[in-house]
DNA sequence: TGTACATCAGTGAACGCGCGTTCACTGATGTAC
DNA sequence: TGTACATCAGTGAACGCGCGTTCACTGATGTAC
């Protein structure tokens, strides 16, 4: 007996469900071993399924990437809740919005991007993927600096420099608090950046 | 032949000769390539050595990074400078100073440091020397924050986490300008990280 | 509805590439006497 | 100082491991009539 037994329905029934089963498995092994440390196999077997069978959904590991990048860009956090916000950083609580955002954004998608990441070391394709998923915030973001002059207020440097600190600081944080080596909640990771970055950005205390 | 005809003196020289080949060679296609896409015979070819000649001077790839990393510990620049500063943060010159220290140790080894990270993916041994690596500082650094409740200062999150920010953030910023993803001159850079991070520590204005 | 054939997801052993590592060999440097 | 032997850095072809990828095969689902 070579199809599964307990699996289900039709061929592109059971097809899709060992997509989903490949997807799943791979995520999962991303998350705890990393991307490069996870062979082909590895996956297969820990979606219950056998070696060749990983071929029929995906030309190779990178494609399978591909294919998580992809559902995620489609549940489309990014710039969706994003889009009905305060968009002057001269008040706190338009910080506060933008840390918080992309916070749960980036430890939602915490395995995926790092796995985007450790791709990027190894193909040029990812490379390319990485770079442009560290810089996609900015420029939508460069603009709320607009009313730091009207305000009396200077940036710490150039408006992209100033806003392009703000995001690395958020991306760092939580890849240290990913890999154990920082140990706080959530909360206290949101506040602590929110008074770091709106205090770094205006020169206001907060 | 087999030896090389141009290179002179006593076997111990060759040998060392050889062997500090092998390490520029390995740091130089660290940097352009990265430690993950370097092969050793890539090494060896680059150092105009044959393949076999590797292991007459390391047992592999790693033990080759190790001897990068006690050459780079050896210049000592970590603690060394940073033995006669003003431990104070409250004091702006006290930040900055810490600050230009941290980017450009970071910038001078970065192609060690990096080729850690990229080793850490892979290796055990690795993980725990760039854990280490990424809070060696912190310790150090924690008590500068200890005037600031007798300066009326409040610093956005504890002390460790708000330590590790600014580290976090200056190692972040020295990726992104090693990557290409931002153009800054260290001078640049360094003004600004000092006064998101000063301004951030303390919430006063710089 | 039943039968005969086609298609397709899945299987797992086998194949083969890339690369790390070994090893018999070379020729020069070092040592013994 | 000269000769004979030992040692050692370096060579590069060969070996072999790990892992990605293929492929002949199975058995179930889909289709034709």
């Amino acid at each position: 007996m070579a199809t599964g037994r307990e699996r289900g329905g039709s061929r592109k029934e059971r097809s899709a469900e060992t997509e989903q089963a490949l997807k799943d498995a791979a995520r999962r092994l991303f998350a705890e071993r990393g991307y490069l440390n996870t062979k082909i196999v590895d996956i297969t077997a820990a979606a219950g399924r056998s070696a060749g069978s990983f071929y029929n959904h995906f030309a190779g590991k990178e494609e399978l990437l591909q294919a998580l990048l992809k559902d995620f860009a489609a549940a489309g956090d990014i710039s969706a809740e994003t889009s009905a916000h305060d968009p002057d950083f001269t008040a706190p609580s338009a910080v506060a919005f933008h840390i918080e955002q992309y916070w749960r954004f980036s430890r939602l998608h915490w395995p995926v991007l790092r796995a985007v990441v450790q791709a990027a070391l190894v193909d040029e394709d990812f490379a390319r993927t990485a770079s442009r998923l560290g810089t996609a915030q900015l420029e939508e973001v460069v603009d709320h600096l607009d009313g730091f002059e009207a305000a009396g207020l200077q940036p710490p440097g150039t408006p992209e420099v100033s806003v392009a600190m703000m995001f690395l600081l958020v991306r760092a944080m939580v890849d240290a608090v990913e890999e154990g080596m920082l140990d706080v909640t959530d909360k206290q990771a949101i506040e602590a950046l929110t008074r770091f970055c709106y205090r770094g950005l205006t020169g206001r205390d907060y």
